[in-house]
DNA sequence: TACCAGACTTGATTCAGGTCAAGGTGATGG
DNA sequence: CCATCACCTTGACCTGAATCAAGTCTGGTA
């Protein structure tokens, strides 16, 4: 989680070599994991390319997805000792890993370091906040808008009441696990939105918010 | 929200005087509020006495607690310019108040307390996660399992399979407001626990815990 | 000691969303 | 070009928690 930080910023002025000797590449696989929840937690991971998504599991499999992350999200902010989530590969993707001694000796060079996390870590948490109210408070249909909302605050959009055309790599499981619902649900409310032309579904994976101001007051329950 | 955030533990080795210098204290009379969502955000504060409820609200009135915070801990990382949430007195509180800009000369002048306020943000970052997995995941009955479990963390409680006395100094809106449910809810499962042995409800706000690994395992919904 | 107001509990009923059960759809491979 | 499989949609029904509606308890006041 986590958007554009570029870890770079912070050291732009600075030998970038370092950096690079403190980290390495890898590439995970499609459904692939790579955070196991509750593991003793020894890196700081940079989403580079595709994306990954968080979760939390309950003894019985019930999951909840916790975020999304893509190229330039940083991942592992929430760890002290162990990771309080785990992470896969959605589609295939690369990572940065940065080994936590590593991590300590770059913010020991570039003190900066250490306050752009913080910030990270900041929008972070006012992010998982409003994600708490969606959770505790917020309707079926209410989610589902807030997350097409979401998905579409991603890009820069040019003007809200034009059409804005999303993608949503994530399989319906996924949706469902992140926005506290089934996947029956959610199936039900965006065939209920097409109704009501508020989207159009061109495929599985690319719908197109036709009036996107209205799904905005939908998601903020002011219907 | 952050626990035990004895911000000197990061600079007991130099001058409180300074700390005292970019602080002030005050207090809160309950019910007030003192942090306005979605204000301009200039401070930080910690809670040095009493109790503080954080609230994020809907245009309806709708409202998600996101958190308590008591004596010691850390209000504001949730904040980048304006307050992602609300706060306000539960009972009447303590405050000690720090301006950004005052913030800022602190941890240029301790830089470790930079590093001590990432490390309180990832606390708070977990306990998140956690949270959104009550409010995605877990029935009624689990989460106030869960509510009860947290209160007695809280405290060190010396052996986990004897009983636990509880201070719930919050009223059942306010809990209800936590977990994602109604009062109603939240009365007919203590009433629930309580005919089940479970639990002991000598008042309103005074709680004991007859079997609490019982409910724990309720908690993590393995019933 | 009785009264009152606010907070809590309890009960009856409703309903949003879950569960269960068929179908559809579209990408892949034979 | 069809079969297959995984994923998605749709429908019928059910249920956990919300809503609506009385009570009840408590602590403060006189």
């Amino acid at each position: 989680m986590g958007r554009r930080l570029s870890i770079c910023n912070s050291i732009d002025d600075c030998d970038l070599a370092v950096l690079a000797n403190e980290s390495s590449r890898m590439t995970v696989a499609d459904g692939r994991s790579f955070i196991e929840e509750g593991a003793p937690a020894h890196d700081f991971f940079v989403v580079t390319g595709g994306r990954v998504k968080l979760f939390t599991l309950l003894p019985d499999g019930r999951r909840q997805i916790t975020g999304f992350a893509e190229g330039g999200d940083f991942l592992g902010l929430a760890a002290s000792t162990s990771y309080a989530f785990g992470a896969e590969a959605l589609g295939s993707a690369t990572l940065c890993r940065f080994p936590h001694a590593g991590m300590q000796r770059l913010t020991e060079r570039f003190p900066s370091l250490e306050h752009r996390l913080r910030e990270e870590a900041s929008r972070e948490l006012a992010l998982m906040q409003a994600r708490m109210t969606l959770l505790g408070r917020k309707t079926a249909r209410e989610r589902v808008a807030t997350f097409l909302i979401e998905r579409c605050t991603h890009l820069d959009r040019p003007d809200p009441t034009r059409p804005v055309e999303l993608d949503l790599p994530m399989p319906r499981t996924d949706i469902a696990d992140y926005l506290g619902l089934t996947i029956e649900t959610v199936s039900r409310i965006l065939s209920a939105f097409k109704k009501e032309k508020l989207i159009s579904i061109r495929s599985i994976t690319h719908i197109t918010l036709l009036m996107p101001e209205r799904i905005s007051t939908i998601a903020e329950g002011m219907e």
